[in-house]
DNA sequence: CGTTCGTTTGAGCCAAGTCAATGTGTGTGG
DNA sequence: CCACACACATTGACTTGGCTCAAACGAACG
């Protein structure tokens, strides 16, 4: 695909966008050449999907740029989306024989993939690698049982808010007059997946958020934050 | 409390049940010595409050005996619970400085305590714990996700369908008729808890589910799950 | 034997789901 | 460039699963 020349391969790294924020900040010179004998970039389409619900995880890997999303289906088909992986997120479920979710893009994507066997060789030999990938798995796991206050416990607009509230705290950009806009990755069908809610009611509590003047949708994927105090209210 | 004299410290973790299931069971005699050093056994009678929800982390424990829950309020006073901890299960949050969710114990438990501090210190020397405590970790995290699913997509008789053949698969005890008997750690409305559903709806799912055949309930704590088949088709 | 706490049952209601129609971009091929 | 198709989003009408409120029941315990 995009493989480096063997000469500047150690480059690869020493220009990463997420050098300093990945699972692989720790690393010395020597250790990042060895990581990036065994590791290659890859780029994915929005919608591209990159690992099954169920089948062999044969790679994992860290997520330069885009956002993709892990998910779930239940017996009768509906699906729950598990998390979202952002840049510099580590992405795969190393030490396990399956995937126990899907893996799908949802902007295109830039990602520095590894053959799961080779990674968890070199992880083993790396303590300081592991001890990173134990503090975010650590994160991911307080993270996912926070969200799950929200499934169990939360409105429909509860939900929204905070969902609303998490986004702009991730990919808001803060205009002047204190209003945050976020461009949403996610269609209404996939908010609703991470909600646990139907299209129907996401849409319905998004105009009810629209008519109490604490939102503008500006388009269907853009909306801006007017009042981020006011979700903070209703989120609790 | 019940400190053995230091002499015979060594012998403590030589005789623990949990030896060989815990996160210590890589470890050498050299090194268990180390970790005697610096925990403590501890009990713990049927609802005492082990860590509080957003309060300092100053401690980590392995599970001896017992089980726990672990649990987090919305703002409105609604109690969710996170996650249940069975014995060799590992407890606490370690390099964090606040406790993301309660400790309580749901039946009178054994545990062994380690100050948070001493804890990070040992593991951080010991590449062998920490790579256990990863894989734990990574374990506790996917089967968190794999509730999601449940809270966000399942029907109510969906949960307790699921929530039973979980029960039955970690605390049941196989009748020779193919019917398994559970001795419940939970009220109902802890059970509500887990399930994110009110007292009342579990009771009534549980009734419908006794007229339906498939489960008889022996005493308030002890349910006898009939045809487990019935339960699995439910679940999905 | 009465009190208490947990559980079950009942009646009614409401939030969110379902089903169906309409609206709104966006891209495609004539 | 327009018209058509298609996918996504919104809105409306209706239904319903699970919640709320309230009462009755039952086991454990002083």
């Amino acid at each position: 695909m995009e493989e480096a020349p063997a000469s500047s391969r150690h480059d690869l790294c020493q220009a990463c966008a997420i050098r300093n924020q990945a699972i692989c900040s720790d690393l010395d010179p020597r250790e990042i050449g060895i990581l990036n004998g065994i590791g290659r970039r890859r780029r994915l389409a929005a919608g591209e999907q990159l690992m099954w619900e169920g089948h062999e995880a044969v790679l994992v890997a860290n997520v330069i740029e885009g956002i993709l999303k892990l998910s779930s289906h239940s017996a009768d088909g509906k699906e729950q989306i598990l998390g979202l992986v952002y840049p510099s997120d580590f992405l795969g479920r190393p030490f396990g024989e399956t995937s126990p979710y899907g893996v799908e893009a949802l902007t295109d994507s830039h990602i520095c993939v590894f053959e799961r066997r080779d990674f968890e060789r070199f992880a083993r030999e790396h303590p300081r690698l592991e001890h990173k990938l134990l503090e975010r798995t650590l994160g991911e796991l307080d993270r996912t049982r926070r969200w799950m206050l929200l499934l169990g416990r939360m409105t429909a607009e509860q939900k929204l808010a905070s969902f609303l509230i998490e986004m702009a705290d991730r990919l808001g950009t803060s205009e002047a007059d204190g209003s945050t806009t976020v461009l949403l990755p996610l269609s209404r069908q996939q908010i609703a997946d991470i909600l646990g809610l139907t299209v129907e009611t996401v849409s319905r509590q998004l105009t009810q958020l629209r008519a109490k003047g604490i939102i503008t949708l500006s388009s269907r994927r853009e909306i801006r934050i007017d009042v981020i105090e006011e979700l903070q209210t209703i989120a609790g």
